[in-house]
RNA sequence: GAGGCUAUGGUGUAAGGGUAGCACGAGAGAUUGUGGCUCUCUUAGUACGGGUUCAAAUCCCGUUAGCCUCCCCA
């Protein structure tokens, strides 16, 4: 074949599109629910969008963007996460103006050129949330009961919200430097990878995998005590309405995010038997983003869940049902004119009705109507014709009944 | 982006220098116009490009893709 999908992209179909639907169908229901309109804005902003909102030093904006000038030489990205063009929209189209707070949902695809792994694509997909123009701590545990709810609802066991609290951008700063110096006596003792991460990211030296490193990370200081008093009253507030909630959740003062415009509440739900790639879901508060994009200072808090994980999550489904619960078959030229005449008819009255085309033997039309499990089969020959009437054959009874032609659309919903 | 492992009909697999085989699937048929079970027949493959050899699915190199770990993240 001459052509072949994209490195790290998926085509999507069978069991694949059944869960992408029953996903997505869920996370409607369930986002309603909290409130949470949807808002879908466009695969392509400006690169200069995503710089701005994610940090120029982030790995997914320095090496994993796909970015191109487009033929009015404007310096265009596809998008590599929902939350920048959602504030964007947020503020273009006057929300910040007309609603005193926010709530918006998304679903689609993202691009990130990384090196695929399971779990990890070129093209994925991503459901969430997003909470403007709130700075309450309940907005955070409403966004994470939310999402708990969600995974709930689709059924998922066995996955964990862990939970931390980076501070403000002021006290996160201050934070690096006591970090620093903390892990700059023990360089040596660090693995290479850390050795780069103390100058380029230090947050990023604590989830380290190496036992080395972990000694060391261990005993090094938490942020929960080196946050302000509105942090603090903040994370307690959250975990407060949380507890009341009945979320379960874990504290985890090491956990770090790889984007740059969160503030204070962060959170991460993992799954064990994704592997490597087990963060299912993350999210957090962002409330300098949309004053970095000329907005008031306005609070905001959201998440963003995986679609593809989320899919690997989800126990087998049920193979696909019956795609149509009717069937026509037919006999002879004349036969197949007039079937796909009341073909037409049915599906006109909304009946869900599938016909061959091809097949020559009536036997090959039963075979087929069989192996897409349609429960009754209309057969039309010259015989029935010639009186103007059709055979319906109940495939799981074995029964055949004949009825007029004229009444096939009423005879079809009363069995349908 | 780094390291490693892998690649055989549509799918799952066998053959480990000497005839590419099996199962499932798909298609047709088994007394005239009736599915499922059974039987028969048909279908279709060594990822791509080089090299070694009398001979390559098998050995070597490169490419591509997938997977695992790292990195990063959803």
């Amino acid at each position: 074949m001459k052509f072949k999908r994209l490195r790290g992209m998926h085509d999507v179909f069978g069991k694949d599109a059944l869960g992408f639907d029953r996903v997505e169908r869920i996370a409607r229901d369930v986002f309603a629910r909290f409130g949470f309109q949807e808002l879908l804005t466009p695969i392509m902003e400006e690169k200069e969008l995503f710089t701005r909102a994610l940090g120029t030093e982030t790995d997914v904006v320095q090496k994993e963007m796909y970015e191109f000038t487009d033929r009015s030489k404007t310096l265009v990205a596809l998008r590599p996460e929902g939350t920048a063009g959602i504030v964007r929209a947020y503020l273009e189209n006057h929300f910040d103006k007309t609603e005193g707070q926010s709530k918006f949902f998304y679903s689609g695809p993202m691009f990130r050129s990384e090196r695929p792994q399971a779990g990890r694509l070129r093209q994925f997909h991503q459901i969430g949330v997003e909470s403007l123009g709130v700075a309450s701590p309940y907005a955070d545990a409403e966004t994470i009961q939310c999402l708990a709810v969600y995974f709930d609802s689709l059924g998922i066991k066995g996955y964990e919200i862990k939970l931390n609290n980076l501070g403000t951008f002021e006290e996160r700063e201050a934070f690096k430097k006591v970090l620093t110096e903390y892990f700059k006596p023990r360089e040596k003792e660090l693995c290479e990878d850390c050795k780069a991460r103390l100058s380029r990211n230090v947050f990023r030296l604590l989830d380290c995998k190496t036992a080395s490193c972990r000694v060391i990370v261990e005993r090094s200081p938490e942020i929960t005590s080196h946050l302000g008093e509105a942090s603090k009253k903040h994370f307690d507030a959250v975990r407060r309405a949380l507890d009341g909630a009945g979320v379960v959740y874990q504290i985890n003062a090491r956990m770090a995010r790889g984007l740059d415009y969160y503030t204070k509440t962060v959170f991460e739900v993992t799954h064990a038997s994704l592997g490597a790639q087990d963060a299912l879901a993350a999210g957090g508060r962002y409330d300098r983003l949309v004053e970095s994009f000329g907005g008031a200072p306005t609070g905001a808090v959201g998440f963003a869940i995986g679609v593809e994980r989320l899919l690997m999550c989800l126990a087998e489904q049920e193979a696909g049902q019956a795609v149509s619960s009717f069937f026509v078959a037919t006999l002879g030229e004349a036969a197949l004119q007039k079937g796909f005449e009341v073909l037409s008819t049915l599906r006109a009255a909304g009946i869900q009705v599938q016909m061959d085309f091809e097949a020559k033997s009536l036997k090959s039309q039963m075979r087929t109507a069989d192996k897409i499990h349609c429960r009754y089969v209309v057969i039309l020959g010259d015989n029935e014709i010639q009186k103007g009437v059709f055979n319906l054959k109940d495939m799981k009874e074995g029964a055949q009944e004949e009825h007029a032609l004229n009444d096939a659309v009423k005879i079809l919903k009363g069995k349908g």
